[in-house]
DNA sequence: AACAAAGGACCGACCAGTCGGTCTTGCCAA
DNA sequence: TTGGCAAGACCGACTGGTCGGTCCTTTGTT
């Protein structure tokens, strides 16, 4: 990995991020990243290549950040809460790598119809933070932390889908305020379901 | 509104909803509605033109199928619990108008950091929707059907942000059944929060 | 000398938008 | 009733410009 790839790479998550994949050109690209078509070629193979190895790279930060200090807590379901301030707080709030909002959000709703393949490697992510996520819950269950009649499937979803609209939203408007307040609903709605 | 007009806009609402504003061209909506670019030109002064109009007519729709039935409902919880299921099995699931998923959600993912004056616009129906959840839950406060202590602007934010996210998710995997769970999920928040 | 990295001119395809022209429609005079 | 004709709906070749990608040249290092 040298210097220049590795440049390209954090300047197309960025635009990636800002504008899509497909309306990001390799020149706009290059222009970020101070080189050339020449330059950019050398390393890369096509802008799909690039595609899968910026995915990669934002995939690392995205752990990097929502699971910091998970295996620091004990209860399941303060685990889940832990991953949702993170989220908020050392995620979305990366305007240095994700100055437009979750570079994965703005894949897939761009990709879902045109690009399926590409789209499918985004999704491959999403299944792993929903099955996390219902992984809290269903251990929080098996040590009563929650109680038995607790749907975990449904519960999960709406986890999820609250996680990524607040990502649409948050990248939209840019409003901290609705940030906080949607993700504060959501740890104080686990809250209110532990025994 | 002559009979080609309707048609180029129904095909650039479906075309819009699948593949985004940006990377939908003209000439394959002219393919999709069967006439040309002169036909286009003739009724349409720019494809921002045409965006104007497609709006208008995707909230004409959204309107019809969310808002549905809504004033024969009393209990200003039961019209928010009435107005996830029409947005679900009323709106989400009509692949006629909007076979990629909600048309709004795709605009503005994909011109907020590119075409903020078209952003705007769109941002306008978000902003509504949003009020008019706030207005159901304070109303229900008001009247004594939620709890003094409820954190409406919260709970509000959340229901927003968990309806944005159904409707990406839906958009990309197309799976009633993660549809349906999370937004039961919220109808039944809504339950439990009711006194 | 040898070779990889970087530069940038260039290619065909496609973009939004234009424009000269054709064809259909319906009105009006005889 | 019919012939003439204007309005405008519609067509599609075309423009300037941008796209992803190629390839030849230059630079820098060893």
């Amino acid at each position: 990995m040298t210097y220049l790839q590795d440049r390209i790479i954090h300047e197309s998550l960025r635009l990636f991020s800002l504008k899509g994949f497909l309306n990001t050109s390799v020149t706009d690209i290059m222009d970020a990243a101070n080189t050339s078509k020449g330059g950019f070629y050398n390393h890369f193979a096509s802008k799909e290549d690039l595609f899968f190895r910026v995915l990669d790279e934002a995939r690392k930060i995205w752990r990097e950040r929502v699971l910091f200090g998970l295996d620091e807590i004990e209860s399941p379901v303060g685990k889940a809460q832990k991953l949702l301030t993170n989220y908020r707080d050392r995620y979305l709030k990366d305007s240095e790598n994700f100055p437009g909002g979750c570079v994965f959000v703005t894949f897939s709703v761009e990709l879902d119809d045109q690009e399926p393949r590409l789209c499918a490697e985004v999704n491959k992510g999403f299944a792993g933070l929903k099955r996390l996520l219902r992984q809290f819950l269903d251990e929080g269950k098996a040590i009563g932390e929650l109680d038995d009649t607790v749907d975990t499937q449904a519960m999960t979803e709406m986890l999820f889908a609250a996680m990524i609209g607040a990502s649409v939203i948050y990248g939209v408007d840019k409003s901290s305020e609705s940030l906080d307040h949607s993700i504060n609903a959501l740890i104080d709605y686990l809250d209110q379901v532990r025994l």
